[in-house]
DNA sequence: GTTTGTGGCATACCGCCAGTATGCGACTGA
DNA sequence: TCAGTCGCATACTGGCGGTATGCCACAAAC
């Protein structure tokens, strides 16, 4: 029957809430599946373990923060303008805990970097990639290095920012600075040259 | 008797080890002990718990590259040339295996971001920080932003950029191009203004 | 319409490991 | 020489991830 298709959903939103709420450590399979009002048999039987559940939560909260990303693009005339909303958005949607704890802090730890940065390119990681490329064919910003390097890093600043933001104890006034480094660093990349 | 001292630094040393192989959650106690020729009575006659050894472990790491990070920085009379050795030095330290894991991935998971945060003002981000702060008072960079906001973004992408080097095929030619990266993205900063 | 799977769980159990309780010798000061 | 403390070792407990097994509903086979 596809009441099993009910019941996945059911343990992989209980994951997602208490993954958030106390990390990967502190969140029993026992409990999960308790939220999910199943058992652990009926986690087991979807998941091969613990691990498998946490990439299931993971791609769940991707899947909607780069829908909602996606549909926030409003696609822009100005590329300076378009890379700036861009910023905002990420950043905003970087301020939701589940994104904040089970994709940029724990994912790396608890799937390994290397399955992290895998699954990552699918996601909220390829959408920065592909807008970079984008302002870079555009001849907007200078390509100099290699796009997924260079993505890569900005990537790291968007999540130290977000994580920054977030411990913030005025998180707005920290946005706005936030967003404002960030661009002054992007700036960088207009006028080419290495040395 | 100060034999206790030998045995807390061979614990937090065997600690290190561990954390770094295996990382924080596939590293038992009991383990630890042993690789230290002790038990787990002396490690908890030592440290409060798991947790408060992970964090001795930290704090052995963070002095270790601090310290040689200090040594290397000549004081160039260039500012510029002055970021970029440091630049290159603190590239150079990700790259070993216990700063990575320890301090940039496992870090912020296990002692909470919170504590991470703090901790971490003491030692290399500190040392981030306070260059980029003698950079603006010198007119190199504009502050636009409060330098705390900018040098946790910069620390960010710095920490991404050791990873992808450290995961690359070629981590000699990747480790070029993230130094290209970040000496582009720094460049934003000179001529100030914030639109 | 009984038999034989098979999917979708629940229940019971095991081993590992963090943490606790306790014991115990060595040394130290009174 | 006796009390007290430091520096550890040993023994035990509870929680949790993982596994093994059982059970029921349903469906195809004949």
């Amino acid at each position: 029957m596809e009441y099993s298709e009910h019941t996945r959903a059911a343990l992989v939103e209980s994951a997602i809430e208490l993954f958030t709420e106390r990390g990967y450590a502190n969140s029993s399979l026992d409990e999960i599946a308790k939220r999910a009002r199943v058992t652990k048999g009926a986690l087991y039987h979807h998941f091969a373990g613990k691990r498998a559940l946490f990439e299931a939560a993971f791609e769940g909260v991707e899947i909607g923060v780069v829908s909602r990303l996606s549909a926030e693009m409003p696609g822009k005339r100005d590329p300076w303008e378009e890379l700036r909303a861009g910023l905002d958005a990420f950043l905003r949607e970087c301020l939701e805990e589940p994104f904040r704890r089970v994709v940029v802090q724990e994912g790396p730890v608890v799937l390994g970097y290397r399955r992290w940065y895998d699954l990552g390119e699918r996601y909220t990681f390829g959408l920065v990639r592909s807008s970079l490329t984008r302002l870079v064919e555009n001849g907007t910003i200078d390509s100099g290095s290699p796009v997924d390097v260079l993505a890569r890093v900005v990537f790291g600043g968007l999540s130290a920012g977000a994580n920054t933001i977030a411990n913030s104890d005025d998180p707005k006034r920290t946005s706005v600075e936030v967003g404002q480094a960030l661009e002054r660093l992007l700036r960088g990349l207009r006028d080419g040259g290495t040395g």
